[in-house]
DNA sequence: CAGCAATGCTATGCACTATAACAATGATTG
DNA sequence: CAATCATTGTTATAGTGCATAGCATTGCTG
């Protein structure tokens, strides 16, 4: 009779631990899946964070910088520079608001509007990828709702 | 008959784009978790990355540092400073493998044991109210198995 | 009007991550 | 064996994300 090997090989580390740890795979899950935007936008040069900006813009023009930021958990400091950058690329419009001289409305200008259109699709294909990766979109569904519980 | 209001409310953004974005509910997720973690071991000054750290030693005696930062996704220079900081609260040891002089074998101390124990008490209290915000242990497993797959 | 709050902004520090280079040691090859 | 190359731990350094403090301008409230 054969006898299976006295040893398994010698360079496997045991990691069963870190399966009882929910947010060390949520955060290898959430690096994977950034790290996978990072190299499906680095030509168009958009970060995962610039791109829910100008979606949020696109669904909401003429908001304030705070609001958009408060609600992507964003401070107002650190979103002073993100808004300067997409700014400076003529994709978002800072307006002062009409009826309040303090605050900046933001809005997306025609090319905004035209990249984030090939940024959704781009987006969009990316997405189907992950459903994909997750066997299904009654997965994705599934693994939405569990985040949201999360958060 | 009685007329639902004309307007929403106005300070309302819509947020619904962000839905569609996996990676943006992962890294909520994440960091709602993370911050949580943060709260619960601050006294013990334990952030998530030594834990993970710790929890691996433990489970892998011996093994080089090399060996535990890869499986973690920590470079060689990060961890350098992370087992020193564990090192120096007496938690971790390094000794010089012996196979290999340049190596060095990492294990807990009998101090670093007791830490852990108490720190695997304390996660397990966090671990267990994550499964009721989730709403079961059946919740959470199927949470892994969807994280697992995007990695 | 006086005092307080909010907005956008600048400056700054901390934590995490990534790369390059190095000495010591090990492995490989001619 | 000697020469070459790879690996290990380490240091130094830079970039990025995120947080706080403070400021001037403007708005709000008593």
């Amino acid at each position: 009779m054969s006898v299976p090997p006295l040893v398994t090989a010698t360079d496997m580390l045991r990691t069963e631990a870190t399966t009882g740890i929910l947010g060390y795979r949520l955060r290898r899950a959430q690096l994977s899946v950034f790290q996978r935007f990072l190299e499906v936008f680095e030509e168009a040069r958009l970060r995962p964070a610039e791109y829910t900006v100008l979606l949020l813009i696109a669904d909401n023009p003429g908001r304030k910088q705070t609001e958009i930021a408060e609600v992507l958990g964003i401070k107002r400091a650190n979103f002073v520079t993100l808004v300067h950058g997409l700014e400076a690329r003529h994709l978002v419009e800072r307006r002062a608001a009409a009826d309040d001289r303090r605050a900046n409305a933001l809005f997306l200008t025609s090319a905004g509007g035209r990249f984030l259109a090939e940024a959704r699709a781009r987006h969009e294909q990316m997405e189907q990828q992950l459903i994909t990766q997750l066997g299904g979109e009654a997965n994705r569904a599934q693994l939405l709702a569990l985040l949201e519980r999360l958060t």
